[in-house]
DNA sequence: GATTTTGTTTGCCATATGGTGAACCTTTGT
DNA sequence: ACAAAGGTTCACCATATGGCAAACAAAATC
Protein backbone atom coordinates (compact mmCIF):
# COMPACT_ATOMS: atom_id res chain seq x y z
CA UNK A 1 0.00 0.00 0.00
CA UNK A 2 0.85 3.86 -0.27
CA UNK A 3 3.22 5.35 2.32
CA UNK A 4 0.85 8.46 3.09
CA UNK A 5 2.75 11.18 4.51
CA UNK A 6 0.56 12.79 6.56
CA UNK A 7 -2.95 12.13 8.42
CA UNK A 8 -4.60 14.53 6.12
CA UNK A 9 -3.02 12.99 2.95
CA UNK A 10 -4.49 9.46 4.15
CA UNK A 11 -8.08 10.50 5.34
CA UNK A 12 -8.56 12.35 1.51
CA UNK A 13 -7.21 9.40 -0.02
CA UNK A 14 -10.13 7.34 2.10
CA UNK A 15 -12.65 9.68 1.50
CA UNK A 16 -11.90 9.73 -2.79
CA UNK A 17 -14.19 6.29 -2.94
CA UNK A 18 -17.78 6.58 -2.92
CA UNK A 19 -17.91 2.84 -1.45
CA UNK A 20 -15.58 4.23 1.32
CA UNK A 21 -17.60 7.47 1.73
CA UNK A 22 -20.81 5.55 1.89
CA UNK A 23 -19.61 3.38 4.67
CA UNK A 24 -18.88 6.78 6.92
CA UNK A 25 -22.11 7.73 5.54
CA UNK A 26 -24.09 4.98 7.43
CA UNK A 27 -21.56 4.69 10.21
CA UNK A 28 -22.20 7.90 11.24
CA UNK A 29 -25.67 6.83 12.24
CA UNK A 30 -24.18 3.75 14.16
CA UNK A 31 -21.63 1.55 14.72
CA UNK A 32 -22.19 -1.43 12.57
CA UNK A 33 -20.75 -5.27 12.04
CA UNK A 34 -18.84 -5.66 8.52
CA UNK A 35 -21.13 -7.70 7.13
CA UNK A 36 -23.96 -5.25 7.18
CA UNK A 37 -21.89 -2.51 6.13
CA UNK A 38 -20.71 -4.29 3.11
CA UNK A 39 -24.33 -5.46 2.42
CA UNK A 40 -25.21 -2.73 -0.26
CA UNK A 41 -21.90 -3.06 -2.08
CA UNK A 42 -21.82 -5.33 -5.29
CA UNK A 43 -18.11 -6.26 -4.62
CA UNK A 44 -16.82 -9.39 -2.90
CA UNK A 45 -15.78 -9.19 1.21
CA UNK A 46 -11.92 -9.66 0.50
CA UNK A 47 -12.39 -6.33 -1.77
CA UNK A 48 -14.68 -4.45 0.86
CA UNK A 49 -12.50 -5.62 3.68
CA UNK A 50 -9.62 -3.75 2.16
CA UNK A 51 -11.94 -0.78 2.01
CA UNK A 52 -12.30 -1.18 5.69
CA UNK A 53 -9.03 -1.59 6.48
CA UNK A 54 -8.10 1.83 4.45
CA UNK A 55 -10.38 3.64 6.42
CA UNK A 56 -9.17 2.32 9.79
CA UNK A 57 -5.37 2.71 8.73
CA UNK A 58 -6.47 6.77 7.92
CA UNK A 59 -8.05 7.23 11.68
CA UNK A 60 -11.16 7.92 10.11
CA UNK A 61 -12.54 4.41 11.88
CA UNK A 62 -11.93 2.29 14.63
CA UNK A 63 -12.89 -1.65 14.51
CA UNK A 64 -12.89 -3.79 17.44
CA UNK A 65 -13.56 -7.88 17.04
CA UNK A 66 -15.94 -9.60 19.49
CA UNK A 67 -16.44 -13.12 18.62
CA UNK A 68 -16.31 -13.77 15.35
CA UNK A 69 -17.78 -10.03 14.20
CA UNK A 70 -15.88 -7.02 14.22
CA UNK A 71 -17.66 -3.54 14.94
CA UNK A 72 -16.59 -0.54 12.95
CA UNK A 73 -17.68 2.96 14.23
CA UNK A 74 -16.32 6.36 12.78
CA UNK A 75 -13.91 8.11 14.93
CA UNK A 76 -14.60 11.90 14.41
CA UNK A 77 -11.22 13.08 15.18
CA UNK A 78 -9.82 12.63 11.61
CA UNK A 79 -13.01 13.96 9.80
CA UNK A 80 -12.96 17.25 11.98
CA UNK A 81 -9.29 17.71 10.88
CA UNK A 82 -10.08 17.59 6.99
CA UNK A 83 -13.20 19.51 7.55
CA UNK A 84 -10.45 22.13 9.60
CA UNK A 85 -8.63 22.06 6.77
CA UNK A 86 -10.78 22.97 4.19
CA UNK A 87 -12.45 25.30 6.85
CA UNK A 88 -9.26 27.64 6.82
CA UNK A 89 -8.80 27.14 3.11
CA UNK A 90 -11.94 28.95 2.14
CA UNK A 91 -11.45 31.21 5.20
CA UNK A 92 -7.93 32.27 3.37
CA UNK A 93 -9.88 32.89 -0.04
CA UNK A 94 -12.44 34.60 1.54
CA UNK A 95 -10.72 37.25 3.33
CA UNK A 96 -8.44 37.60 -0.23
CA UNK A 97 -12.04 38.38 -1.85
CA UNK A 98 -13.58 40.58 0.93
CA UNK A 99 -10.31 42.67 0.38
CA UNK A 100 -10.49 42.86 -3.22
CA UNK A 101 -14.01 43.98 -3.09
CA UNK A 102 -12.91 46.50 -0.54
CA UNK A 103 -10.16 47.83 -2.82
CA UNK A 104 -12.63 48.39 -5.61
CA UNK A 105 -15.24 49.86 -3.63
CA UNK A 106 -12.38 52.85 -2.64
CA UNK A 107 -11.39 52.83 -6.31
CA UNK A 108 -15.05 53.43 -7.39
CA UNK A 109 -15.38 56.20 -4.58
CA UNK A 110 -11.96 57.71 -5.57
CA UNK A 111 -13.82 57.97 -8.94
CA UNK A 112 -16.78 59.62 -7.54
CA UNK A 113 -14.90 61.97 -6.18
CA UNK A 114 -13.17 63.04 -9.45
CA UNK A 115 -16.07 63.18 -11.32
CA UNK A 116 -17.57 65.76 -8.75
CA UNK B 1 -5.99 8.67 -15.97
CA UNK B 2 -8.64 7.39 -13.49
CA UNK B 3 -12.77 7.54 -14.09
CA UNK B 4 -13.49 9.76 -11.06
CA UNK B 5 -17.81 8.96 -11.28
CA UNK B 6 -18.67 11.97 -9.10
CA UNK B 7 -17.10 15.55 -8.08
CA UNK B 8 -16.45 14.67 -4.91
CA UNK B 9 -14.36 11.67 -5.58
CA UNK B 10 -12.44 13.80 -7.76
CA UNK B 11 -12.26 16.76 -5.13
CA UNK B 12 -10.80 14.12 -2.59
CA UNK B 13 -8.78 13.11 -4.51
CA UNK B 14 -7.36 15.91 -5.81
CA UNK B 15 -6.89 16.80 -1.61
CA UNK B 16 -5.03 13.68 -1.19
CA UNK B 17 -1.70 14.97 -2.74
CA UNK B 18 0.20 16.99 0.29
CA UNK B 19 1.95 18.66 -3.51
CA UNK B 20 -1.53 19.65 -4.37
CA UNK B 21 -2.93 20.75 -1.26
CA UNK B 22 0.10 23.23 -0.73
CA UNK B 23 -0.56 24.52 -4.14
CA UNK B 24 -4.43 25.02 -2.74
CA UNK B 25 -3.28 26.91 -0.12
CA UNK B 26 -0.94 29.07 -1.86
CA UNK B 27 -3.80 30.15 -4.72
CA UNK B 28 -6.29 31.06 -1.61
CA UNK B 29 -3.54 33.59 -1.18
CA UNK B 30 -3.88 34.95 -5.31
CA UNK B 31 -3.56 33.86 -8.29
CA UNK B 32 0.12 32.50 -9.38
CA UNK B 33 1.52 31.48 -13.09
CA UNK B 34 2.19 27.93 -13.20
CA UNK B 35 6.37 28.56 -13.11
CA UNK B 36 5.92 30.77 -9.56
CA UNK B 37 3.39 28.07 -8.18
CA UNK B 38 5.41 25.32 -9.25
CA UNK B 39 8.74 26.66 -7.72
CA UNK B 40 8.56 25.26 -4.20
CA UNK B 41 8.68 21.54 -5.56
CA UNK B 42 11.46 19.53 -6.30
CA UNK B 43 9.75 17.54 -9.35
CA UNK B 44 10.11 18.24 -13.04
CA UNK B 45 7.19 20.69 -14.87
CA UNK B 46 6.30 17.61 -16.15
CA UNK B 47 5.35 15.83 -13.20
CA UNK B 48 3.88 19.33 -11.58
CA UNK B 49 1.61 20.06 -14.41
CA UNK B 50 0.02 16.61 -14.32
CA UNK B 51 -1.11 17.97 -10.45
CA UNK B 52 -2.14 20.82 -12.09
CA UNK B 53 -4.82 19.09 -14.76
CA UNK B 54 -5.85 16.64 -11.12
CA UNK B 55 -6.59 19.86 -9.74
CA UNK B 56 -8.19 21.62 -12.37
CA UNK B 57 -10.19 18.18 -14.04
CA UNK B 58 -11.53 18.08 -10.49
CA UNK B 59 -12.99 21.70 -10.69
CA UNK B 60 -10.62 22.84 -7.71
CA UNK B 61 -8.97 25.49 -9.70
CA UNK B 62 -9.15 27.05 -13.08
CA UNK B 63 -6.85 27.89 -15.74
CA UNK B 64 -6.59 30.13 -18.46
CA UNK B 65 -3.57 30.82 -20.75
CA UNK B 66 -2.33 34.35 -21.98
CA UNK B 67 0.48 34.90 -24.05
CA UNK B 68 2.92 32.39 -22.55
CA UNK B 69 2.24 32.59 -19.30
CA UNK B 70 -0.91 30.01 -18.16
CA UNK B 71 -2.47 31.27 -14.59
CA UNK B 72 -4.56 29.36 -12.25
CA UNK B 73 -6.76 30.57 -9.42
CA UNK B 74 -8.73 28.50 -7.45
CA UNK B 75 -12.77 27.88 -7.52
CA UNK B 76 -13.81 27.72 -4.31
CA UNK B 77 -17.34 25.85 -5.30
CA UNK B 78 -15.84 22.47 -4.98
CA UNK B 79 -13.62 22.97 -2.01
CA UNK B 80 -17.22 24.04 -0.44
CA UNK B 81 -18.85 21.22 -1.74
CA UNK B 82 -15.89 18.75 -0.30
CA UNK B 83 -16.41 20.93 3.21
CA UNK B 84 -20.40 20.37 3.14
CA UNK B 85 -19.76 17.11 2.71
CA UNK B 86 -17.77 16.45 5.85
CA UNK B 87 -19.99 18.92 7.76
CA UNK B 88 -23.07 16.77 7.20
CA UNK B 89 -21.43 13.62 8.22
CA UNK B 90 -20.41 15.32 11.57
CA UNK B 91 -23.38 16.61 12.16
CA UNK B 92 -25.22 13.11 11.76
CA UNK B 93 -23.06 11.74 13.47
CA UNK B 94 -23.15 14.56 16.20
CA UNK B 95 -27.26 14.30 16.22
CA UNK B 96 -26.98 10.49 17.02
CA UNK B 97 -24.09 11.29 20.02
CA UNK B 98 -26.52 13.21 21.56
CA UNK B 99 -29.71 11.43 21.26
CA UNK B 100 -27.06 8.79 23.00
CA UNK B 101 -26.58 11.17 25.71
CA UNK B 102 -29.96 12.09 26.26
CA UNK B 103 -30.43 8.52 26.60
CA UNK B 104 -28.03 7.54 29.49
CA UNK B 105 -29.21 10.99 31.17
CA UNK B 106 -33.05 9.63 31.03
CA UNK B 107 -31.73 6.34 32.68
CA UNK B 108 -29.44 7.65 35.24
CA UNK B 109 -32.61 9.62 36.24
CA UNK B 110 -34.80 6.32 36.01
CA UNK B 111 -32.37 4.94 38.46
CA UNK B 112 -32.48 7.77 40.95
CA UNK B 113 -36.52 7.33 41.03
CA UNK B 114 -35.91 3.63 41.72
CA UNK B 115 -33.04 4.44 44.46
CA UNK B 116 -35.73 6.71 46.33
C1' DG C 1 -19.51 -32.91 16.28
C1' DA C 2 -21.00 -31.23 11.94
C1' DT C 3 -22.49 -26.92 9.61
C1' DT C 4 -23.21 -22.20 8.99
C1' DT C 5 -21.83 -17.63 9.68
C1' DT C 6 -18.48 -14.16 9.59
C1' DG C 7 -14.39 -12.76 8.66
C1' DT C 8 -9.37 -13.28 6.83
C1' DT C 9 -5.35 -14.48 4.00
C1' DT C 10 -3.27 -15.45 -0.29
C1' DG C 11 -2.28 -15.09 -5.15
C1' DC C 12 -3.35 -12.90 -9.09
C1' DC C 13 -4.69 -9.27 -12.48
C1' DA C 14 -5.65 -4.69 -15.08
C1' DT C 15 -5.39 -0.02 -14.58
C1' DA C 16 -4.10 4.49 -12.39
C1' DT C 17 -0.60 7.36 -10.23
C1' DG C 18 3.40 10.04 -9.87
C1' DG C 19 7.69 10.46 -11.28
C1' DT C 20 11.65 10.84 -15.05
C1' DG C 21 14.33 12.86 -19.35
C1' DA C 22 14.16 14.51 -23.98
C1' DA C 23 12.15 16.85 -27.59
C1' DC C 24 9.10 20.57 -28.99
C1' DC C 25 6.25 24.93 -29.50
C1' DT C 26 4.93 29.72 -28.59
C1' DT C 27 5.78 34.06 -26.92
C1' DT C 28 8.89 37.57 -25.37
C1' DG C 29 13.30 39.94 -25.04
C1' DT C 30 17.95 41.41 -27.28
C1' DA D 1 17.17 36.78 -36.60
C1' DC D 2 18.31 34.52 -32.43
C1' DA D 3 18.00 33.24 -27.73
C1' DA D 4 15.60 32.67 -23.51
C1' DA D 5 11.36 31.90 -20.88
C1' DG D 6 7.35 29.38 -19.96
C1' DG D 7 4.72 25.49 -21.00
C1' DT D 8 3.60 21.12 -23.24
C1' DT D 9 3.90 16.52 -25.16
C1' DC D 10 5.97 12.03 -25.41
C1' DA D 11 7.70 7.57 -24.16
C1' DC D 12 8.80 5.19 -20.28
C1' DC D 13 9.04 3.26 -15.48
C1' DA D 14 7.96 1.56 -10.55
C1' DT D 15 4.50 1.26 -7.38
C1' DA D 16 -0.33 1.58 -5.59
C1' DT D 17 -5.22 0.59 -6.19
C1' DG D 18 -9.28 -2.04 -6.50
C1' DG D 19 -11.06 -5.94 -8.00
C1' DC D 20 -11.36 -11.33 -8.26
C1' DA D 21 -11.49 -16.53 -6.72
C1' DA D 22 -10.07 -19.90 -3.59
C1' DA D 23 -8.65 -21.66 0.54
C1' DC D 24 -8.68 -21.06 5.50
C1' DA D 25 -10.10 -19.97 10.70
C1' DA D 26 -12.77 -19.30 14.45
C1' DA D 27 -17.19 -18.67 16.63
C1' DA D 28 -22.11 -19.74 16.90
C1' DT D 29 -25.83 -22.88 15.86
C1' DC D 30 -28.11 -27.24 15.03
Amino acid sequence: MENHRTPLDAAFHALSDPTRRAVISRLTKSPAPVKELAEPFDIGLPAFLKHLRVLEESGLITTEKTGRTRTCQVKIGRLAEAESWLSEQRALWQARTDRLADYVETQMSRDNENDG
